[in-house]
DNA sequence: AATAATGTACCAAACGGTCGGTACAATAAA
DNA sequence: TTTATTGTACCGACCGTTTGGTACATTATT
């Protein structure tokens, strides 16, 4: 790891902090230069601006996300693995103490209806979470694990979007109530337990 | 309504507008200025800061989405009326056409880190569509319609934070589909059909 | 006449971004 | 073995623009 790399490294985990406390649009260049002492100039040699620090910042915690949720599957049998990711979730947020909450899921709300570059990042990702959960459900539904009426794609879809939601309110609450519910009710409705 | 009463009220539609679709962080007063015609002095004549306009926007559009909903129940059956809200919900943001997204969730992952009042201030209208929920959901219970095993209050809370989580999605997707498949997994849940 | 409402001109601070320039190690040419 | 040349990394002053907000004169309304 050269030294300019390792600089863009430490840059990018600040902003990464910053940007899931504070959102994209409210974390100035200023904070990063703040919190992490890298001088102006240098920053825009390693960015070519925000956009691309901002984009660069998302895909960095897309990669470190999806390795900790593949790290967290222990279970053999699907459902099991689907139970695994969601309290690795659980687990996730319940380190931070539920602030910050979900950074893709911050960045859709707060990107989507203006820019519409950041909107694709973040539906790619989403994307990907919900493939994952469907290929569980899929081998689930045709072990027979699966409750009756139940299609894999239409749940992956929904244990994602209901997920967001419950991160979302465990933020604004500080509470761990809303997924702990969330999983809950997500069990029940395609057979665990 | 005096002139001055219309003044202030166009600057709250249009800055709901504003806000519901940038977010209010990313809404500035000049984009209030541009779009109203309101001139910059006269608008903080009617509003102490921007502060101030963000927190009456909040609950003018609290005020008319508790109208709207409660306008739009016609079922006699509890569990008819929680299903005539969720419908009134999937309306309301289809003839946006899953726009804006909802704007107590949009603002509350926007500031629930950063500014305690505004998390107070959306963490009170959750509160209110729960109970409004939760009554009804109890009703059933004592009716006998729910089905085994669901507490009111839980599940009440379960469906605004699915419900957030979906209207989210719809907005990133530009589809109904997240809206109308939550809403078919709530029932099954809670037991309708 | 009094007050409610509006218009114009301005401010300091913060914003994202650009600029010319420096420090230094590695390589190439003399 | 010096001496040029090059490329990476870094620095801090500066730019134009936008931000939320203020001061104050002017016009409508009662």
């Amino acid at each position: 790891m050269t030294k300019g790399e390792e600089t863009r490294a430490r840059v990018l985990d600040s902003a990464m902090a910053l940007v899931n406390r504070k959102g994209l649009r409210n974390t100035s260049m200023q904070d990063i230069i703040d919190e992490t002492g890298v001088k102006k100039g240098n920053l825009y040699f390693h960015f070519a601006g925000k956009d691309e620090l901002g984009r660069s910042l998302i895909m960095e915690a897309s990669d470190r996300y999806f390795e900790y949720l593949s790290k967290s599957i222990t279970s053999g049998d699907p459902l099991g693995k689907v139970r695994d990711i969601l309290g690795a979730v659980l687990r996730f947020h319940r380190r931070t103490g539920f602030a910050g909450g979900c950074i893709f899921g911050n960045t859709a709300l707060e990107m989507s209806d203006t820019d519409g570059e950041y909107a694709a990042l973040i539906r790619d990702i989403f994307d990907r979470w919900v493939s994952i959960l469907a290929g569980y459900l899929r081998e689930a539904g045709m072990m027979g694990a699966l409750s009756p009426g139940i299609k894999p794609e239409p749940m992956a879809r929904h244990i994602v979007s209901a997920m967001e939601g419950s991160i979302m309110m465990a933020r604004l609450y500080k509470r761990e109530g809303p997924m702990v519910e969330c999983i809950g009710y997500i069990e029940k409705l395609i057979g665990i337990k």
